[in-house]
DNA sequence: CGACCATTTGATATGGATCAAGCGATGTGG
DNA sequence: CCACATCGCTTGATCCATATCAAATGGTCG
């Protein structure tokens, strides 16, 4: 029943721990141009809190460096996360006026963090922004309507279809370094730490991936584990 | 692990059924004014596909009566329905070119279908237009994220929320009346039909709801199912 | 009435949660 | 530099919610 983190409902703010050697991802940044330009870059520290679940949403979100992770808490506690935004990813657009799911950071954070209302102002008068506005949200419908598909599989689909995800994220895609916990991806997948580590140490024994650090996974057997995704 | 239905892969269109007396269902409509004006209304009889899975997207739809169910299949024949659409509703909104889910009609419909290229053509000139679009997607994307909660919950939690979802969007809202089967239902929470048909006898025995038919469920202790949605 | 289909109910199996312990890396203070 | 605490992860043992398998019930239509 309780797969999930139970949080603590009244201590979400943690305090900003030390600086770490922000990871070398780069990605190929899609093409939101005329928007991005009206952003301002901003640091988050590891664990920072970007914005808070139902708080007005007033402005947008690029990832320029680092990971940031979107997640919701019920009432009762479990945490369920809803992406991983890595560099390129836009997050914390909304519609309403209010954020529906909570941010923080993963790992030190750059943010391009713009302004809500200046976007939609001009989406008023320029066809292309309002279409970038568009196709954003929609990007983001797809990968909510993938997570679904992924959330009715068995731990090993859920788990190998994670790690392929992940690689098709990633340049170099035989080798990921994951940038979020064991917690962060159990979260993710609706399961346990326990499960998500029993699963990967399985893969590894049926050579499907190699797990030299916990933070690094070695795509060995790719076939397979797109076989098992399900 | 395979608690959806098995779709068997070569049998997807059905024979389309007699006709039977549509529900008399009526919603408040969300002003798509404009979009909507592009549209001829079409009747689709029970369980007649709509669209298919990676079908070209040429139109989209708003369902004027009857009720729509959307839904994907994996590689093994389990199935996960994405949403039931009710009268109002506006379904096969696409950004890309090709339908993400499949669509069938669950009781007999009739649905307004919109050419999209000539939606698109008119947002890239008209704002409210654009915005409408915009807007229709978010409301979906939110849509999806709440499904995404419900998946994560129990068994109890994903009926008892799955019946207060349908009573917020009916009129009457102690009874409702589900146009849809057990194995649709097992189908859109992740549950076994048998699952289903034990969480709502359980929540009859405590006298949470009565089930005069099986079609139709009265909300005896709304603060009960509220309670036990997590 | 009898066939058929949807639904409910019952008995059993099992995947993943829970509870608990061990292990390795990192960091701290003496 | 080394004991020692801490933290994230893995591994082991057991339990339980829900799936699976099977049968009974009930409504619908010829």
């Amino acid at each position: 029943m309780l797969n999930q983190t139970m949080v603590n409902p009244g201590s979400m703010r943690q305090p900003a721990p030390r600086f770490r050697a922000p990871l070398p991802i780069v990605r190929p940044q899609p093409s939101t141009n005329s928007i991005e330009l009206m952003g301002a870059p901003m640091p988050f520290a590891r664990n920072a809190e970007i914005y808070g679940e139902n708080e007005p949403a007033e402005y947008l979100y690029k990832v320029i460096s680092g990971t940031v992770r979107t997640y919701k808490v019920l009432n009762d506690g479990r945490r369920q996360i809803g992406f991983f935004y890595l560099p390129g990813d836009v997050f914390g657009l909304e519609v309403g006026d209010k954020h529906s799911f909570s941010a923080e950071a993963i790992a030190d954070c750059k943010v391009l963090v713009i302004k809500r209302s200046s976007v939609i102002a001009l989406a008023a008068r320029q066809t292309d922004v309002s279409r970038q506005l568009w196709e954003m949200t929609a990007t983001e419908l797809r990968r909510v309507q993938d997570h679904i598909m992924l959330l009715i599989k068995t731990a090993q689909e859920r788990v190998a279809g994670f790690l392929l995800e992940m690689a098709a994220r990633t340049p170099g895609c035989t080798e990921i370094e994951l940038p979020m916990s064991r917690q962060d991806i159990a979260d993710y997948l609706g399961l346990t730490i326990e499960t998500v580590s029993r699963t990967l140490t399985h893969l590894e024994n049926t050579s499907a991936i190699a797990v030299p650090t916990s933070r690094r996974i070695v795509l060995r057997n790719r076939a397979a584990l797109t076989r098992m995704n399900g």
